[in-house]
RNA sequence: GCGCCCAUAGCUCAGCUGGAUAGAGCAUCGGACUUCUAAUCCGACGGUCGGAGGUUCGAAUCCUCCUGGGCGUGCCA
């Protein structure tokens, strides 16, 4: 049920009857010109086409176009007598028939009146990402919960969707790991336990490498330092000099390298902290000297695994299924999952053709050493393979492109990755393009950056980003400090065990995260803040989880069972006796709507904003509608099903945002 | 230098294919519990939608310029 697009279809008919017809060029597009109403006063929706159609039509005016339009529409069943008011909206109410019909009919429908989409597409979803062997943090919950959900949706709504996860499991992260498994590795070790070892020996080799890089950063940022401060004095020297807004251009530039100064500076500061690290641990300050030259031989390891060395072949496939696993515990928790994870290393042997495909078509050619793809509309070239021969991830990206077009030919393909990378997509996409590389719409996905509470991008006070696992276990034990109050959970019968506890803290906290992250539009960075996430108060996860719980409750209080209500509807039938009723059931019909409009701009705040739209519905209409006190048996059946309908479509949304729901809290 | 993004209530954010009086949460203040679960509901307070022009019957929304911020920018991903 979408009931703009329902509405749309009547005032397109009715304008394609009108005397004016042939005078409009666009009938679809202004029929298409229904919101819902700013004001509850105007009734449910408004048509706001009647003053752009007048000025097609000449000698009109806006008012009388809206009645005719509104004399010939056939929209009886639908709405009340519409209302043409102001310069020409024409308004519009719902008929409480119409409504309670379809809340009738939603009761037999497990689809909650979707609809399948028309023309479904086949849609491939790249997110998620992550490099293997690196501890998740952060970073890596916007593309997993926004790719997540657009599946969800996008699959719930009638199309195909092909998830991917694109694995960078072929990286420097695993020259790290196997140097440090030949050098401080014990295979017994690795062997008995090796998903905790292995990132053990990976945060050992990145300390190792941190602190040689921070040694030999020192003498270069006070160099820089010293030379930024030159030039500040020289551009305000020159601001003396001159006048009016050369000056002001000139005191700017001084200012905006007072910042660098103070970004080195900052920069000394950590790189400091990080060489005292290791310097006060005689045992790593032993390591640290004795593995001076540790970055360049993990770069040596990784191309020797490139290079398809047997040793550290067999190394790599050892520990990827240990990396994996990993990643999984946290994909697990998270319940997310995907169709296919072929990572970067699948399409290794593909690159070299790559290359060589766009080389003899006279598209790439060498500049510098590297083979590049210079393209009109951007300065910088596409660079696929570099000086020393190695490829790079715009050579994956490629290849990978192609592969996903022969295996799967979408007709859509999302990636969801951060914004910072908008330019590598325009190249990809624009290289794809001048190749006829595949017909698919390619779509970045793109979303910010989650900020810390200061503003910038969120770190720990040492600089490292803080883990995704402690985060997920802080919401949880946020939760659980609130779930187990015993004031709170006193009433239950039976009491709350401690299973049902840690099970519905788990559930609360995971969703409080996911949905702080779906809440905001994803292209707005976004600040981070546990605290206010696990409030567990006001917009949250929580809010939606605790209404939908309400649901059985009443039910059960009131002693019927879903099967009990729809005999009950089908003997007496609805009727809408209270304003709170009518917006509920109104808000239930809206479901549609905003499954659309997260697949119009791939944005699942969207659906949050109806969640919680529905949620607040339902609060509000559960303080003023008492089920069991209900006047007459009719309104106590309508409210009923209200509430059971309240429940599927909460659980329903909820679901799609990849956050679950429980049956008690 | 060039490119992309952003600026809305004290704070965090919605709203942006132009529509009637710009919304929510938090915070602050005041009300409602012998609860079909108060993790709730009701009310109050709070705004030159960064600034200036322009297009329009109508602009937070579209265009231009300005200011302030973020990000990216030839061999990481």
């Amino acid at each position: 049920m979408h009931i703009p697009q329902l509405l749309s279809q009547r005032f397109a008919d009715a304008i394609a009857r009108s005397p004016f017809a042939d005078q409009v060029d666009d009938i679809q597009r202004l029929a298409g010109m229904i919101r819902i109403a700013g004001n509850p006063k105007f009734g449910d929706y408004q048509a706001n086409f009647a003053m752009p159609l007048s000025k097609m039509v000449s000698g009109s005016n806006p008012r009388d176009v809206a009645q005719q339009v509104v004399d010939l529409a056939d929209l009886d069943q639908i709405c009340e007598a519409p209302e043409v008011a102001g310069p020409g909206f024409i308004n519009l109410k719902l008929r409480d028939d119409f409504i309670t019909n379809n809340l009738v009919a939603m009761l037999d429908d497990p689809r909650c009146l979707v609809g399948q989409v028309d023309s479904p597409k086949k849609i491939l979803i790249d997110y998620s990402s992550p490099n293997v062997a690196k501890p998740m943090h952060v970073g890596h919950i916007r593309t997993t919960v926004i790719g997540h959900c657009l599946a969800q949706t996008l699959a719930f709504m009638g199309h195909e969707i092909i998830t991917d996860n694109h694995l960078g499991d072929w990286g420097t992260q695993f020259g790290m790991i196997i140097y440090g498994y030949k050098h401080f590795g014990d295979p017994n070790v690795v062997a008995a336990d090796p998903v905790p070892e292995l990132s053990k020996l990976y945060r050992l080799v990145h300390q190792l490498m941190s602190y040689h890089k921070a040694v030999s950063s020192l003498p270069k940022l006070d160099h820089q330092i010293e030379t930024l401060s030159l030039q500040r004095e020289e551009a305000l020297k020159e601001a003396e000099a001159v006048e009016g807004k050369e000056a002001k251009k000139k005191r700017k530039l001084a200012d905006s390298i007072s910042k660098k100064i103070a970004g080195s500076k900052e920069g000394i500061e950590k790189a400091k902290s990080t060489i005292k690290a290791i310097d006060s641990d005689p045992e790593m300050k032993s390591l640290a000297e004795k593995h001076s030259s540790i970055a360049t031989a993990v770069l040596e390891e990784t191309s020797k695994l490139h290079a398809g060395d047997e040793e550290n072949k067999q190394l790599w496939e050892q520990f990827l299924p240990h990396c994996k696993d990993e990643i999984n515990r946290v994909y697990n928790r998270l319940n997310v999952s995907f169709d296919h994870t072929l990572g970067e290393s699948f399409y290794h042997p593909m690159l070299r053709k790559t290359v060589d495909d766009l080389r003899e078509r006279g598209l790439a050619t060498e500049s510098d050493g590297a083979i590049c793809v210079f393209l009109d509309q951007f300065d910088a070239p596409m660079i696929i393979q570099k000086r020393d021969g190695a490829f790079l991830y715009a050579t994956t990206d490629l290849a990978t492109l192609k592969y996903r077009e022969e295996e799967f030919s979408p007709d859509e393909i999302l990636y969801v990755v951060d914004a910072r990378q908008s330019e590598h997509f325009e190249k990809l996409f624009a290289v794809a393009e001048l190749t006829k590389l595949t017909t698919a719409k390619l779509v970045h996905v793109s979303f910010g950056t989650v900020l810390g509470e200061d503003g910038k991008p969120i770190k720990t006070r040492s600089g490292t980003l803080i883990g995704l696992e402690s985060l997920l276990d802080d919401a949880v034990e946020a939760a659980y400090q609130v779930v187990c109050d015993p004031d709170r959970i006193v009433n239950l019968e039976p009491p709350m065990g401690d299973d049902e506890k840690r099970q519905v803290s788990e559930t609360i906290g995971i969703g409080a995260i996911k949905y702080a992250d779906l809440s905001h539009h994803r292209t707005s960075d976004y600040q981070f803040k546990l605290s206010k996430m696990v409030a567990l108060s006001g917009n949250t996860a929580t809010y939606a989880q605790y209404n939908y719980a309400r649901t059985p409750s009443i039910l059960q209080r009131n002693g019927v069972t879903e099967k009990d209500v729809h005999q009950r509807v089908a003997e007496s039938g609805l009727i809408l006796s209270h304003p709170a009723e009518r917006d509920l059931a109104l808000m239930l019909m809206r479901f549609e709507e905003a499954l659309s409009s997260v697949y119009d701009d791939y944005a699942p705040n969207h659906l949050v904003d109806y969640v919680y739209g529905l949620a607040e519905s339902f609060a509000k209409f559960n303080t003023q509608c008492h089920v069991l006190r209900a006047e007459s048996n009719e309104i106590q059946t309508t409210r009923l099903a209200l509430v059971v309908l309240t429940g599927r479509v909460l659980q329903l949304g909820l679901r799609l945002l990849g956050i679950d729901v429980v049956e008690r809290m």
